[in-house]
DNA sequence: CGGGAGATTGATTGTGATCAATCTTCGTGG
DNA sequence: CCACGAAGATTGATCACAATCAATCTCCCG
């Protein structure tokens, strides 16, 4: 496994964002029984697989700092990116029904993931029955994530597709302490169009437009948010939320 | 509450489909256990909406017979049909993580749900911890679902919506002992398009059309499979799969 | 410094949306 | 039970948005 530490111990007491992954109030016993579940600490460099559409299940991941992409594959070629991740962010969760991952999971920096192996999950849940509401809950979220995806699949046009998706963005960062307005894009054009069911030069297209409408200021992978309020109103219908 | 009747005792081990709802090998007591959760079932019938976007969440619904569409909607009124639900499957999941519900789920023809209570659900994850990993696993499977739906949304062109469409309903009926090659749609032109992300029009248009192509049979709400191997063929990388 | 991947911009095309008219079916009330 | 009306479905003509094809351009990364 290349470009791969194993660290012990990192204590999600000392991680900045343990109520991220763990949003409801957790009962300080709970709490350390999970800390004492998530001890391993997996370091991946960019363009890494996490893990891939196929493989055995064997962990959920907490992402602690970095950037992930999950996307679904056909046997043509074509892919589907289902998602971006970031810092307090789980991934793995189609994987536990069939126990078998249907995505691939790629950092798109150098990352830094929680380990939360399958069969501690187990134990941690027939010791704690109280926790297993806590993924039963996270899991929810990610269904009505998916739900808001399909909505703008489905629904939207290109240019409310793109305002969706920064807002969406930016929102995320804001949760985490960075700043809402300006960022650095982690994915390509090619990745967020795939997301957004669109193709790459309509997304360049988009986003320049909206540079010269002074909506946002792009400068390849640097964005400026400038007028956050005419983003929203163009998305009007949809309700886009982080998780 | 116009045309609901609540029935005492339905019994899942004399539902025919109880495998479908719980479709893990479960142990003797924990199937008991569950059974006396699941103790009301209610009718609906067509056209009624089981929860609507915005309310309190009370309980999962697992379908006994009739059919169901669920659908978020937008401020703007656009609304987005995320699935199609029959006999053996769950509804509801969306509501978990908030305590809402975040879509609405309507009946489209007469039909009879079995209710699992919030707060039964939490007793008895309490009692049977074993137990919350099959809902795991059932909230896992609805999210492989909804990629799915964004791989059809994102990457397919009508015909392979419509292809992809088809091969899934006739699957899941298969599954469940009836006829995969000579079926009823339940919804409308407009709501297999809001679905599949396309307009009714060209539901229509493309029906026809395969009409034309002898791959199907359309009389105007029957369908009759002709040729599953061509429709297949059409969806070469979509692995679209019930649940 | 050079090469290659990613991004931008332009011209053209094509798929599905839209607008529109007709037809069918089903539910409702007389 | 039949007639009527409304909702749903089909089909056609046209339009628009995003895809495609194509030609630079820029910026990393080696």
């Amino acid at each position: 496994m290349p470009h791969t530490i194993i660290d012990i111990k990192p204590h999600c007491n000392r991680c900045s964002f343990k109520e991220l992954c763990f949003p409801l109030g957790l009962e300080a016993d709970e709490f350390a029984k999970l800390d004492a579940v998530i001890r391993q600490s997996r370091r991946l460099k960019k363009g890494e697989y996490l893990f891939r559409a196929g493989e055995n299940f064997t962990s959920l991941y907490a992402i602690r700092t970095g950037f992930f992409k999950t996307a679904v594959n056909t046997q043509d070629g074509r892919d589907q990116v289902t998602g971006f991740f970031m810092s307090g962010e789980l991934v793995g969760m189609d994987g536990l029904g069939n126990k078998t991952y249907t995505s691939d999971a790629v950092a798109l920096e150098d990352s830094e993931v929680c380990e939360l192996p399958y069969y501690r999950l187990n134990e941690l849940i027939e010791h704690f029955p109280k926790l297993s509401m806590h993924f039963l809950s996270m899991m929810s979220k990610e269904i009505i994530r998916d739900q808001n995806v399909m909505l703008l699949l489905g629904n939207m046009r290109a240019e409310e597709r793109l305002a969706a998706f920064l807002l969406n963005l930016s929102e995320r960062l804001n949760m985490r302490g960075f700043s809402p307005y300006d960022f650095v894009l982690r994915m390509s054009r090619e990745e967020i169009g795939s997301y957004l069911g669109l193709k790459l030069e309509t997304v360049s297209r988009t986003l320049s437009r909206f540079n010269q409408e002074g909506l946002i200021v792009v400068d390849h992978k640097h964005i400026r948010i400038l007028q956050a309020k005419k983003l929203e109103t163009m998305v009007t219908g949809c309700n886009i939320s982080s998780e």
